[in-house]
DNA sequence: CTGAAAGCGCTTACAG
DNA sequence: CTGAAAGCGCTTACAG
């Protein structure tokens, strides 16, 4: 006799005699229907009666039912689960990222498992053995093998955000970095640079790769001397500040330096100011890469390429549509297009100046 | 007759005929017990006996077994989830403390399931009760009583950190900010200071309105007059800039000027220089909270309270791991003291000048 | 110390 | 169109 209200009583949402939640069963009784019909109305079967559905979803509604996760996910084998691999935390673009993209899957009705790691991204297995997350987003880490393998076996698609690796079976959504580095030389050419640089982010890092050689390209095509490039260190304030000291130590005529991305160009900007005593743009100009808020602040005006980032988002979206729909389909690889953002740290060109 | 290796053979990891993930009924098989001794190995359960629990956890390696979370969670009512709810991503601190957070759940065995909302922390109902979390731990949001009321209802524990509301039965895990804004205050008065001022961030954040009592209270105690303190707009660094230019058309005489955080204090010390032209420290002494990775950085320089994060994420480590127990127990509070990053944003005492 | 059995809350063929 | 039943992969009293 614990049940009370087995008639139509209006039983309020915490009436239940145990503890916990309120399951499929319990709006079953409440709606006086079997749970496989309840179960039905829920996930939209078509073949349920309109009147039935409504009366069980108005039942389940009322009665505050949400769906146990774990016991779906445990028949369907879908988790309701994309893992997010993040890292760094030294560059804002990425907690940006990490939330938009969030909050999106929150729409989708998907949730995010954030997972982060010290060293090899290896580490993070363990992680994802446990969840097996119907998906896997990966920001800006530096993938191998070994890791990849796992997808690849366990059959969980994988999207590379921000940096890719040739010959993984992974969908990719990147910023074009050539085109974007390009974009900077063909600028600063025109301006009447005539010595380039370039100061690298981590060296292995696609976006590093991407960036430099778009720039020496553009640097070749504008007939600008090969910019000096020495080996990079990390995408930080540190490897922007060290890396321009030694950089003029080197090569002191040296008129415009390009980024690895933004923070890198900030670290460079200060060690400019504080340690080289140089104006900018009047001796030296700066660009960097991402345009993060930081950039279009008045203490560094930074010129630099804005990524995409809402049409990165979107695109990621769009691609982990495609691969809920179990359909095979190759994974795809989106390359979207920077854009130059104009501000104080470079000189303009002759014709554009006031 | 799909059962192969039935015998001693040493299956291969992937050999089993459905695809699919290892279960505990594959490695009982394999190791000639039922499944719920392995059940019983893999839980450290004391009834095991020594020899069978590593033949068992030895089997279950080898053959590359992780438990599903899944039906694990189903039957023992704990997810292994903690949520974590943020949204701020225009303050660096957040992710790092984002990050660190979730590596050192990872350690514990726990996962981070990433909540971000728009407009109200309600809108994130939905997705919390889907999932359910073992805890829940907010950082920097504004709650309401509703949401909060939620979980009282579900007996889910939570813990607030580094912003915390009175009255709720919540764990608190936070900077003491009063005794942070005092330190400030007495610092600027023993450097001679006479005209101070405050720039909030969120007027109704607890990190506000403490950082300012404690600030008002020590400019009181050292006999200063009642700083300016504008009513609050966000912890960003317009509302600095902005906030900067306000004060000086207000209060022109103003020497000192403590900031909500380091991003308005740094948004104040790009107007003083950029519009008002004024000279850091020399005309205006300006002081943040936090410490950033930017603090730090030669181009602000900035003079700050350092909240202790390690600290505070021990903190709430231990409060975690103390909620897992299921005792109940009142949620603990605690506020950690930070402590005052001497740079050059700010003027020295007379005793410490060159 | 170990195994057989029940059950967590769902979904989905299979009958009717 | 709806219900009874099986089953997803675990854990945990309950016997032995």
């Amino acid at each position: 006799m614990d049940d009370a209200g087995k008639d139509g009583v209006m039983a309020p949402a915490g009436g239940r005699a145990g503890r916990g939640r309120i399951t499929v069963r319990d709006v079953a009784r409440e709606a006086k229907v079997s749970v496989a019909t309840v179960s039905r109305a829920l996930s939209d079967d078509p073949t349920i009666a309109r009147e039935t559905r409504e009366r069980v979803l108005e039942k389940a509604k009322e009665m505050g039912y949400a769906p146990n996760l774990f016991a779906r996910g445990l028949i369907t084998r879908k988790s309701g689960i994309v893992a997010l691999l993040a890292n760094n935390i030294t560059n804002p673009f990425y907690p940006e990222v990490t939330v938009k993209l969030t909050r999106r899957l929150q729409e989708m009705n998907l949730h995010t498992m954030l997972i982060s790691w010290e060293d090899s991204v290896e580490h993070s297995l363990p992680a994802l053995r446990q969840i097996a997350p119907d998906m896997v987003v990966v920001l800006a880490a530096t993938m191998t093998p070994d890791f990849l393998k796992h997808f690849q076996e366990s059959e969980t698609p994988i999207i590379l955000f921000n940096r890719y690796v040739t010959g993984a079976r992974a969908s990719v959504v990147c910023c074009d970095n050539e085109a974007g580095g390009a974009l900077v030389a063909a600028r600063l050419a025109a301006a009447g640079h005539r010595r380039p640089a370039y100061i690298q982010g981590l060296a292995t890092a696609s976006t590093n790769v991407d960036r430099m050689r778009g720039f020496l390209g553009g640097c070749e095509a504008a007939g600008l001397p090969t910019p000096d490039a020495a080996s990079g260190g990390d995408f930080t304030y540190e490897a922007g500040y060290d890396g321009m000291k030694a950089l003029f130590a080197r090569a002191p005529s040296t008129d415009a330096v390009f980024c690895g991305n933004d923070i890198v160009a900030i670290g460079a900007m200060d060690a400019a100011r504080c340690e080289l005593g140089l104006r900018i743009p009047e001796d030296v100009s700066i660009v960097g890469f991402d345009d993060i808020a930081m950039a279009a602040w008045p203490s560094h005006d930074l010129t630099t390429v804005r990524q995409p980032m809402n049409a990165m988002i979107d695109r990621t979206i769009a691609e982990i549509t495609r691969l809920q729909k179990r359909e095979p389909g190759r994974p795809e690889q989106h390359f979207l297009p920077g854009r130059l953002m104009i501000r104080g740290s470079a000189r303009l060109p002759e014709t554009l100046r006031p």
